[in-house]
This record gives C-alpha cells, sequence and structure tokens, in this order.
DNA sequence: AGCGAGATGTGATGTTTATCACACCTGAAT
DNA sequence: ATTCAGGTGTGATAAACATCACATCTCGCT
C-alpha cells in the first residue's frame, strides 16, 4: 500500500497532560513509583476506594463499567502520555469505573497523599492540575451529550472522529485510523450492539463516508461524518477517546 | 394533610461545596462579586468563554444543552448553596452546556484569575478545590452510567431517587417530594419524550412504587425503584439531581 | 495445508421508544 | 363564571435498536 500523500499525525495520542509545563510534570514524576501491568490485567476496580493517580508511560488502558448482565461500557481509552484516575474527598470514596490494560503497561503511581503533598507547597502545579481535571470533566460531558442526542449513528459518528483525532494520520484528503477497532469494542464505546455497529459501519461505507482498507477503516467524508452527529468542532485534546 | 411520622430532611439540597471548610469558603466568598438574575434568563450560554465560577446564593439552577431540533437535555440542578461553572486551560476553551436560572436567583461570580490567585496562595483551598472538582466528576459520570445502561425505565428510576435526595423529606417509610416536576421537566432530565416519562410514572403508580398526594410524588417503595436502575448506593453528595 | 477461535455479515423477529393526534383536566387571569 | 395556556393521559403507528440464529470470513498456529 503505497502512500502517496504527505503523512501528518493528526494528534500525538494521548498527552491528556499538555496542561502541565514541563518543570512541575518533573515534579509529578519524582513522586511516581513504576508498576508493570499485563495486558488484560485490572489496575482498579470499580468499587475499590479512589486514592491513586495514574500515569501511562506506556501501553493503552481503557476505563470500564460492566452491569450484571454482563453488558460493558467504555468510557475512555487511555494512551501513553496520559494521566488518570479519580481523586476522592477522603479513603471511603470509591471508584465508579474499572481500569483495565489494553496492552501490557507501564504506570507511573502517585499516592493521593502525595500528590495532595506537592499541590499544596506548588501553588503553579495546583492550578495545571485543576485544568486537567477541567479537561477530563468536559470531556465526560462532551461524550454525554454524544451519546445521548443523536441516537446510535450519532454515536457512531463522533466515535469514529475522536479515533481520528486520538489514531488517525491524514492521507490526502481521508484520514487513516491506524488502529483496528472490532465492531464489539467500538459497540461497547457507545452503547450500542456489535450487529448494530456492524450494519451502521457498512451502511457509511455504502455512502462512501467511510472505507476499508487492509482491514483499517479510512475515513473519506469527514464533514459528512460531522453532519451525522452535529459536531461542535471541539477542540483535540477534549475530541478524543 | 397531617403529617404524622417525623420528618427528617433527607438532604440540605444543595451543598456540593462540602468539601470546603467553612475558613477557606470564606476566602472563595471574599472573591464574588453579587449578581441577581431573574427566573428564565441564562447565566451562560454554550459557546461562551468559561472563566467564572458561580457560587448560588439563593434561587434554582439548570444546566442545559439544546439541540438544533429543539430536544433539551439537562445535565444538572444545582439549589442554594452549590458552586457550578466550567474551568478552562485558558480563555479560548468554551462552555459545552448553558446555565438557565429556573426560579430568580442571586448569584456569587468569582473569576477565574482570582480565583486562580487564591488557590496558588493557599495550598488548603486548592486541595479542598481539588475535590469539588472530583465530585463533580464523579457525578457526571454516574449520571452517565444511569443514563446508558437500564434503558428509559432505569434513567428514570435514578432520576426519582435522585429528586429524592435532592429534594426528598422521610414521611415514615415513605419519601415525600416537595417541588414538582412535570412530566416534560423529568423528560429533559433523562434524554426522553413527555409521553415515555408519563407512562413509565403511571406504571409505577399502577405497581405501588410511587404515589400521587396534591399533585406531588410520594415515593412508596424504595427498594423496588433501586432496583430498576441497579442502584449502587452512591453517596448523597454524588446521587443527586 | 488445514484447524479453530474470534471476527464479520445478514435475515427474521421482538422490544423499546418516539411520533402524531387528540381528549381531558387544572388553575390562574379576565 | 369563562377562557385559555400549559399540563396530563392514552391510543395508533412508526422508527430505532436489540436479540437470536446462522453462515462466512479471517488469521495465527500446528
Amino acid at each position: 500500500m503505497k502512500i502517496t500523500c504527505p503523512v501528518t499525525m493528526m494528534n500525538k495520542g494521548g498527552y491528556n497532560t499538555q496542561s502541565f509545563t514541563k518543570e512541575n510534570f518533573i515534579k509529578l514524576e519524582e513522586l511516581m513509583y513504576e508498576q508493570q501491568v499485563k495486558r488484560g490485567e485490572k489496575i482498579y476496580w470499580e468499587g475499590n476506594n479512589c486514592s491513586h493517580l495514574y500515569y501511562l508511560k506506556s501501553g493503552a488502558v481503557k476505563l470500564t463499567k460492566s452491569s450484571d448482565e454482563g453488558k460493558d461500557l467504555v468510557l475512555y481509552h487511555f494512551q501513553a502520555g496520559d494521566l488518570f484516575g479519580e481523586i476522592g474527598d477522603d479513603s471511603h470514596i470509591l471508584n465508579s469505573f474499572s481500569a483495565e490494560a489494553m496492552t501490557d503497561c507501564s504506570l507511573g503511581i502517585i499516592q493521593q497523599k502525595d500528590l495532595e503533598t506537592i499541590l499544596w507547597q506548588n501553588g503553579d502545579l495546583a492550578i495545571e492540575f485543576m485544568k486537567w481535571m477541567g479537561y477530563m470533566q468536559r470531556f465526560t460531558q462532551t461524550k454525554l451529550r454524544d451519546l445521548m442526542f443523536f441516537g446510535k449513528h450519532g454515536a457512531l459518528a463522533s466515535t469514529l472522529i475522536r479515533i481520528a483525532n486520538s489514531y488517525g494520520i491524514e492521507e490526502g484528503n481521508t484520514i487513516r485510523l491506524t488502529t483496528k477497532f472490532t465492531n464489539t469494542e467500538i459497540a461497547d464505546l457507545i452503547g450500542a450492539t456489535r450487529e448494530t455497529v456492524n450494519r451502521m459501519l457498512n451502511q457509511l461505507k455504502k455512502d462512501e463516508i467511510i472505507a476499508y482498507e487492509n482491514g483499517t477503516i479510512m475515513i473519506e467524508d469527514l464533514e459528512r461524518l460531522k453532519a451525522i452527529c452535529h459536531c461542535e468542532g471541539c477542540p483535540k485534546n477534549i475530541c478524543r477517546l
């Protein structure tokens, strides 16, 4: 498969840590102790205490909620460079989602106590940290909007755009999604069934909005995709997986 | 209507500011300038810059998103004692929801710049503020879970429980919802139509899970309501409107 | 080369939810 | 007391989505 057009990475991938300055981020790094997690293992469970922050050095992590019936809803995908975790008021606050390693991961773990100490000492860092939390909140809000407003078609369209922002490279006026997603994975991201996702994707293909090349999805007509979910053009650090 | 049982307020109502100590909250109050807003007016619009924090001294506010087709989704209800607003990384970040006064309101407004200054100076306050943001994030996540997981019936059940936590008083083993909600208002909270909500509420009445008394809803069987949305027993400061 | 697990594609059918249409009810304002 | 706007109740119908049941297609592994 020959690539004839200049290839530009649309997004570094993860890096929701961009609100931190280099110097301040180093201070955070000094608090981390490293841990390796194998693909498929849980980093934390819903219902457990939340008292840690995690920096994903390498690998990929998803935040999921599973119902008793075995349904899964995937809230976030984190990539190398992302920070995640839930901050509790005190130790009795429980996680509402689980974090699961999608690939082997290398993590930096920060204790909430250590985090609080350094935020207390360092006002700059505290403000940057607050901005990071603001991003996370806005991400969740826009995800809720995308899932609720324009049906499963809208949810799928917005998710494809989010995938493009997270994992896409431009090739001429198309976008190649460099990571493969199964129908089931996409279904879990939008709270739909595999079959529904499959039918919708085939419809998009028929309409020449997307195409398949070697099993990876190409976005052929971003504008029509945006129209389906009434895209508001959120910044890429929010419009992501 | 005679009340024969001891009446206990289940929740003060608003007060998502409970992560702040009195002394620190006073420091926040010193930054506020007051503004009055009339019922029905917008406090801010989606698409506007977000650079303010709002403290609701009295009245009620809802955060809404409206689609071009005229559908409305209501994300939060705020009451006296609540803090709200969206924090942006820098001035080019836009609100994703609008804030609208549901009654005449008295607001204390804090400029983001002033907030940053005081957080920078005061580590305790920064940590408490971070915890407040954590609450907001967890609220949004649980709301997303409730809306997505168990259909419209589940969304309605969880919303009734949230209303009970925000506006309910116990009367024996029933809970009286002290505020009236129209079918349309509930529909906007769960992303459904008025008709669907009406039919579901009548079904709950038939099943003796709820009852009407003078037009206000009484929750007669909280346990069965919890079963419908597979309630996980989140703390009341998160399980609210 | 061929086996087998996991992924995809698709019809038939059922459930859930929205849409449309209209009757009725209630309460505040004239 | 009448009017009228906004809320409620309910049937008929349609659209969206899930479920079930298979057939088929990958692709890594022996």
